[in-house]
DNA sequence: TTCTTAATGTGACATACATCACACCGAAAT
DNA sequence: ATTTCGGTGTGATGTATGTCACATTAAGAA
């Protein structure tokens, strides 16, 4: 017995956008609820600030040297936040899946030009928000002002956490605190990404892991 | 001629903690107005929500294993914040002068003890915030929210950038990044502290300045 | 299929950095 | 003045990790 969203191959792309679309909103939804509650006219207020969109594998939502007009929500799929050194070396500063915010910030709330970027690993859906619709959401319904404060937060002790495990421990150490954070990636993202993202070598990462 | 300030010397210190601390809440004051501005009643209000504080140096506001009650305004002075591992070695997460806030933010908002410790450098004049008198203050007076959430994304970013900067750059960078960033800690604090925060040897930083 | 390219493992060697040991100096304590 | 001790520099040596080279396999493209 077949499951009804197989039959959604067969639609258009239009319909199936639309479909999954609701879908993803009901994520949106999930997400901002964990943190404040809003009634249904509260929440198409939120929405209509958003735009979604669905990117591809290898496609870039934010690129090194541009304008960075959207700070993204991750419903689905993966992507990856990183920057490029002079010696062409990708750092990878964080990997982001579902329910993960996600821009070059620093970019985004000065309108300067990106030194990161970001682009799809798996083929992802994501809600846009940019800096001017942020702001007329905040004025319109404060208490979205207090979700984000959470979430950046949350991702300021992140960031703090990652300086720590990056002072603190050896690419062992890092390659088994990563493996305990993340297990589901290493089966997702090939093993030099993960390698540019605990701060070693591909190769040095292979001789850890056998 | 003699600057009138000097005579508070010979005043008690009741006396001098008064009057400092005037000083201390233009300060305070000033730094808000950075970013939202305030009536007078206003600064009233968001004042009383702190308590001012001076701390001695080798003093410590928090300890690995208590519980964080305050997010500091650091007026005046110098601190650090530092994780102590499990080889009782040091490592610098990041000093804070003039105009920093600092605390260890997981355990602030979680509620949960302490992993890493803030203690003083040079003497220093801090204001208190508790998580509490933080969601009264939100709650009649929003625009701190605003203010908070500015902050907030700025040490968000200000992070990011330092794991970038462990991740893509030699201990030699680092130490020289820091002479840009920090000319004058260079001079206030010690090699071995310094060193903790770069994440290298005391003995390989003696050798990069050499 | 066959060809081409990407991902991964592994050896040999180079190097940045840590560690240990000790000397020197200047500041505080006695 | 003498002693003690924290801060700093520096040599000798060890080690984790990077780099280069090449082989093997898996995955896409034609």
């Amino acid at each position: 017995m077949k499951n009804w969203l197989d039959y959604i191959v067969f639609l258009s792309w239009d319909m199936k956008t639309l479909i999954s679309s609701n879908a993803m909103q009901a994520k949106l939804r999930e997400h901002i609820e964990k943190i404040v509650s809003l009634t249904d006219d509260e929440f198409t207020f939120v929405l209509s600030h958003f735009s979604f969109r669905k990117v591809k594998k290898h496609q870039f939502l934010i690129q090194e040297g541009d304008l960075v007009n959207y700070s993204y929500y991750v419903v689905s799929g993966l992507l990856k936040l990183s920057h490029t050194d002079a010696n062409d070396k990708e750092h990878i500063l964080h990997f982001a899946m579902e329910d993960w915010w996600v821009s070059d910030y620093k970019a985004y709330f000065s309108r300067t030009k990106a030194t990161l970027s970001l682009d799809c690993l798996e083929e992802a859906g994501v809600f846009c928000l940019s800096l001017a619709d942020s702001e007329k959401l905040f004025a319109g319904l404060p208490k979205m002002e207090h979700f984000f404060l959470k979430k950046s937060h949350f991702g300021y002790i992140a960031s703090q956490q990652r300086v720590l495990s990056l002072l603190t421990t050896s690419a062992k150490e890092r390659y088994e605190q990563f493996l305990m954070q993340y297990p589901s990636l290493m089966q997702r993202v090939n093993k030099s990404l993960i390698a540019s993202y605990l701060g070693v070598s591909r190769e040095t990462l292979s001789r850890l892991s056998s």
